[in-house]
DNA sequence: ATCATGTTACTGACCGGTACGTTTCGGTTG
DNA sequence: CAACCGAAACGTACCGGTCAGTAACATGAT
């Protein structure tokens, strides 16, 4: 939906350089596909409903995207984009701070998780779907996860934690269940108490 | 692998009544289906393999089960029966108890999610995998979770948190957490320290 | 002989992917 | 200006393979 702009760099080369017009195509694919594949899941999606409902046909996605996995892949790439844009807002809203950063993050996941029609995380789906580690959406999953473990932790370190790994594994362990609770049960389901229960781990993990 | 027994009840009925015996074919294509759809998803299993792995052909799967998706449906209801029977050991093995069975249950659960090939839990996965809140395999996942979510925030009264709900909404987020952790890092990932945390948690909840 | 079971062979729909012809458009000429 | 050209972007029509599901027949036990 948001954040049109900037997706140029997932749709592979088109010209070797110089300002680059990326065909309009490729853009239409690229946002059906990421909507399509958030709601519904990217195994329930076929090639032929995404050409059809962007209004272009398959050869056009098959010369701007390899296969339908690079597809979802790049999907993704935009996903993480987008996830670190929020993520980063709430860090340097309250800069200093890991504690408030964290906790301003989790604030808007929990509210998010509460939206009718919220599906997840589409990091997250993409590695259920596809336990193979090689598949292209799933390297891009695991990246992204990782990053996020790696930051989490360096936040419960800044925080003062004594066992910080712990600590930061513990968010992260909220985090993806709140993603997943949100997507079962819906509004008024565990997930929107992520923030408060972050609150409350992270006070005993500096007690 | 385990419980092969006692899978009657989610096979359709053969006889009417008095001692059925279940068709031989039926065990099999479960105990078959139970294994391919938990290792890699029930969208990327396609009734020809199963039939193939189980030996026998596709009308004797039809015969057993009206569809694949309520094949699914009872691959489920296997996890559930099984999934309970765990929770309910370390429930039994620390009576009156509420804060040692769910650390018990959740040790056990950090302990597998380490082990090599480790995929979640099905029925978060099966969740994934099918949105629409009919789905056959769906329903049964929500019914599983909407139950653990009423048990833990039953124990969390019974421990005498003072908000209770939060604290067992909590252990749920934790729990979720580490089912898709486990499964994205593997070993070594964060889904390792979950008693630990809800250890933490539950300290924070009762002060 | 009956009846529950298993088997062979098939259906139409859809899957991801492609060979090949058509349109569009900016740039170079006379 | 106009005629032209070549490349980039696009569409038509199709590929073999696989999907879930089924009709009709064979087998074996009681």
């Amino acid at each position: 939906m948001t954040a049109d702009n900037k997706i140029d760099a997932t749709i592979k080369m088109a010209a070797g350089a110089g300002p680059i017009t990326p065909p309009r195509a490729a853009e239409k694919i690229l946002g059906v596909a990421r909507d399509l594949f958030y709601r519904r899941g990217i195994r329930a999606i076929g090639v032929d409903e995404i050409v059809k409902r962007a209004g272009v046909t398959k050869p056009s996605l098959y010369r701007s995207f390899p296969s339908k996995d690079e597809l979802a892949a790049s999907y993704l790439k935009v996903y993480d984009k987008e996830f670190w844009a929020r993520f980063d807002e709430a860090v340097t809203a309250h800069p200093g701070d890991p504690r408030v950063q964290i906790l301003a993050f989790l604030t808007r996941v929990g509210k998010r998780t509460q939206k009718p029609g919220y599906r997840g995380c589409g990091m997250t789906n993409a590695a259920v779907e596809y336990p193979d580690h090689d598949h292209p959406a799933r390297v891009v999953s695991e990246e992204n996860k990782r990053e996020l473990r790696l930051r989490l932790r360096k936040m419960a370190a800044d925080m003062g934690a004594a066992d910080a790994d712990t600590l930061g594994d513990g968010l992260l362990l909220l985090i993806e269940g709140a993603y997943i609770s949100g997507q079962l049960f819906g509004e008024g389901g565990p997930a929107k108490s992520v923030a408060r229960n972050a609150e409350l781990l992270i006070a005993a993990s500096l007690a």
